[in-house]
DNA sequence: TTTT
DNA sequence: TTTT
């Protein structure tokens, strides 16, 4: 009961074609990116596109789908969660990374 | 008719007071923190709660109702999109931040 | 992978305490109806408040969380699916009948 | 601030050309049926499909953009609020009509 | 790094 | 009445 406070829903396409890793576990997981792309027209009259990219994981049987299904430049539809961890970089940086903890996803357009 | 392919919800409690800027343009900004708690079971039968902490920005007329009826602690639902940008720090290294620009908003708790 | 396809959420409280019925199966019901309370100004400067009513039904674990935690009044948030349906009533008329199958709940407001 | 309370998302397809009206006051307003198919293996075996047919209207400039771009068959994502309202028939028999008003649309898969 |  |  915890899905709904916490909800991200993404209508994109894929920039690469998923990475998937076979854990140790038996798990399977998928990792990809998604491009949002929003058009508008601003206060000079010019035509923008405005691109947001998504890194987005998948976990166990919706992972799978993935692996079968879904390859780069895919329309897809997914809904998650949004999370954020940090690591350091190999400069012993700390780094913030954000991520959709895909649950759903739903192949577009053919 | 973009917001289809780009929408955060959420649904959880302010961790601070709403940071108000009157931008020289006449804009209202806002800006806050939400935190979305989730709570399961782990393998160990050990309840564990996991706490996301989310950047909301917004502008204008929604910041403006921000200004005037939400403070820290309120229980807030909002929706909005998901962005990401990158900036130099202090010491000149590249930073990535993810924040929603949040476009309804909604009091919830009384 | 279905509900990305068909999806409703409300906000709202609840119009009467759920009726909750325990299947021969074993499995539990629960039926309520849920108020969304919109309010806008209308052109001639009203103030018109619009208050629709949502049938909805829940199965099994989240009936029985329904029937454990909602009561009549109480703000929920639900998430669920539009389901439409035809039956003859006691004067052999044809009715339909829209409900939504509730998947999700969350209890607001405490 | 309103739409968090009320909010439907379907992806499917149309059913019909949509039926466009202008209105006296220069409204445009579109009708149609989107088709949501959800498949699932039963208990038996069997694979079924289930399909919900979804009466909609949109008023305005998503009218237009319909009229326009959207025709019978086509896959779109829509989002907009559930509405009922009852009329009565050429019997004089009261009925109930359940819509979703829609305010957002995205063509998809093309 | 996608797509229209 | 759609689509896969």
């Amino acid at each position: 009961m915890n899905t709904l406070r916490n909800k991200v829903q993404l209508i994109g396409n894929l920039g690469n074609d998923p990475e998937i890793t076979n854990l140790e576990s038996g798990k399977t997981l998928a990792k990809f990116a998604i491009a949002t792309n929003e058009s508008y027209t601003n206060a000079k009259g010019e035509k923008i596109t405005d691109t947001q990219w998504h890194n987005v994981v998948a976990w166990g049987k919706t992972a799978q789908i993935i692996e079968k299904y879904v390859t780069k430049g895919k329309e897809v539809a997914i809904e998650g969660k949004l999370t954020s961890r940090s690591y350091d970089d190999k400069d012993g940086i700390k780094r913030y990374i954000t991520e959709i903890v895909c649950s759903e996803l739903l192949l577009l357009g053919k």
